[in-house]
RNA sequence: GGAGAGUUGUCUGAGUGGUCGAAAGAGCCGCACUCGAAAUGCGGUAUACGCAUUACGUCGUAUCGGGGGUUCGAAUCCCUCACUCUCCGCCA
């Protein structure tokens, strides 16, 4: 959540970038925090004065019954009943204020940075790069400006070539593909668990572990501390990344013990540092970890769950850090090199593109996604979400460091994307690589699943 | 699942109702001594909120696992939850 300096210090800049995150009624919101702080003031202020009082009688008191004078402590503690009472109402009334501004808090997102473009929806995302496409004039028209409105040119204007494109294709979509290598049996995952549950088998299986290998390898190779944390947390460290309280449904719950599955590998490393004061000479952290995650997905349908492009339960391999704010965006950059790094190898075609306001995250500052380009269903996958939080998950966490320079208690930043997920990773891979042979396996990735092609 | 014992500051560890935010030791930081280091000596060493200030804060409140209660007063007594350890049971 934002902190209460940060409202201060700026409020015009934080009521701007609420309304850029499309965020309504920002300035009432963000009004009534201020009131509600002016509220809690008063209280403490109040309650802090009668409580010094009645420390200082009660202190007499001891100090009269030491020397014996009964009657004159007895005398004494008669005052306090007043006292007493007052206490409990300035306390109640500090805590109801104090209870109501963070539960409000709680309501308003993360502001954004500046060159996080305008926008309502994925409409307005910034495509920033392009890497392993095969279409030059497309191409050329990234190229033109730099970064271009993804509507101009992502082939839903562009009708001509994405037609052409779909024309020229005899590639099959990889649930069929799936079914004909004998990689993944949807069916008997819905057998056993559900829809959205996939079974990989034989060289399905291998496929996804030689993912999860290199990715890990990959990100330990970029200096990433490998994790394996649990899979389940409390309610408290969905409080801490954000999950909870606004998207409760999302997470699968396990009620009898209150624990929560995790949607991503991020809540529970994240959580690593929740109430810690880090040296600063520790930073930047940055750890990564391989789970599996778990997301409801109430309310998807239609062509969006079809075969792998949305499950229920998948591979992830995440990449975390912990940063100062003055480091933390070379960090953010460094891990989309990363990200990107890994695209690259992969040989997929991918897009890169700096989410706007209206489409990103409650909780992100400046988020970019990752997207590949499934060749059987013409359309882009994101793969992978990488963000700077800023101070906002950091806050919740009261994840904070010690500065070197003057020992100061400040908060830290965090970041977090993914380094990859899987499922779409394979869908592309298999969809894109597809030969009379088989499917090839790029070249990075063979020596972890042993062989150059599924036959 | 049953029975019992615990949880104190960066760490070890004392403290069973009254100047206890908390003894002592270790660690760490600063200063002194030294050519330098060690040793030694002196001082400092939590967090949040409030208040104050140009600045330094001999300022106030809260915090001894979390929450609640008893009391004029709680690290200390009671209730409750979480966690740790020991024994029994069960189990991979």
């Amino acid at each position: 959540m934002l902190t209460l300096k940060q409202i201060y210090d700026d409020k015009a800049r934080v009521v701007a970038g609420l309304e850029k995150k499309h965020f309504a009624g920002a300035a009432e919101a963000i009004d009534e925090v201020l009131r509600l702080d002016g509220e809690r003031k008063a209280a403490q202020q109040e309650k802090d004065a009668a409580a010094a009082e009645m420390n200082k009688i009660s202190k007499s008191i001891g100090m009269l019954m030491a020397q014996g004078k009964r009657e004159e402590a007895e005398a004494a503690k008669a005052q306090t009943g007043a006292l007493k009472a007052q206490i409990a109402e300035y306390d109640a009334k500090m805590s109801e204020a104090e209870e109501a501004q963070t539960k409000l808090l709680l309501t308003i997102p993360n502001v954004p940075y500046d060159i996080v473009p305008e926008g309502a929806s994925a409409e307005d995302n910034l495509a920033v790069t392009i890497g392993n496409w095969p279409n030059q004039p497309m191409i050329d028209a990234i190229a033109k400006d730099g970064a271009v409105a993804l509507r101009d040119w992502n082939g839903e204007v562009d009708e001509a070539i994405a037609a052409e494109r779909i024309a020229q294709s005899e590639k099959l979509p990889h649930w069929e593909l799936a079914k004909k290598y004998n990689l993944i049996d949807f069916d008997l995952g819905v057998k056993i668990s559900g829809a959205g549950f996939p079974v990989y088998i034989g060289q399905g299986a291998r496929l996804q572990r030689a993912l999860i290998n290199f990715f890990l390898a990959e990100a330990n190779k970029a200096g990433y501390t490998e994790i394996m944390p649990p899979t389940v947390v409390n309610a408290a460290s969905g409080y801490g990344t954000g999950q909870l309280p606004d998207k409760e449904g999302q997470m699968y719950h396990c009620e009898v013990d209150d624990l929560y599955l995790i949607p991503t590998a991020e809540v529970p490393v994240t959580n690593l540092y929740r109430d810690v004061i880090i040296d600063e000479a520790q930073l930047p952290i940055k750890n990564c970890a391989y789970t599996e995650c778990f997301r409801r997905e109430a309310g998807s349908y239609g062509k969006d769950v079809r075969g792998l492009n949305r499950l229920h339960e998948f591979s992830k391999i995440e990449i975390v850090r912990i940063d100062t704010p003055e480091h933390s965006d070379a960090s953010h950059k460094e891990m989309l090199a990363h990200v990107e790094g890994l695209l690259q190898k992969l040989e997929l075609p991918y897009r890169i593109l700096r989410l706007s306001g209206g489409d990103m995250s409650f909780t992100a500052a400046l988020c970019y996604d990752f997207e590949v380009y499934s060749e059987a269903q013409h359309r882009w996958l994101e793969v992978s979400s990488t963000s700077n939080f800023d101070t906002y998950q950091a806050n919740r966490l009261k994840c904070r460091y010690r500065r070197a320079e003057d020992k100061k208690v400040t908060l830290c930043h965090t970041l977090n994307g993914s380094a990859l997920a899987l499922p779409r990773i394979v869908a592309a891979l298999l969809e894109n690589n597809q030969t009379e042979e088989g499917i090839r396996i790029p070249k990075a990735l063979q020596p972890f699943f042993g062989d150059d092609m599924i036959r």
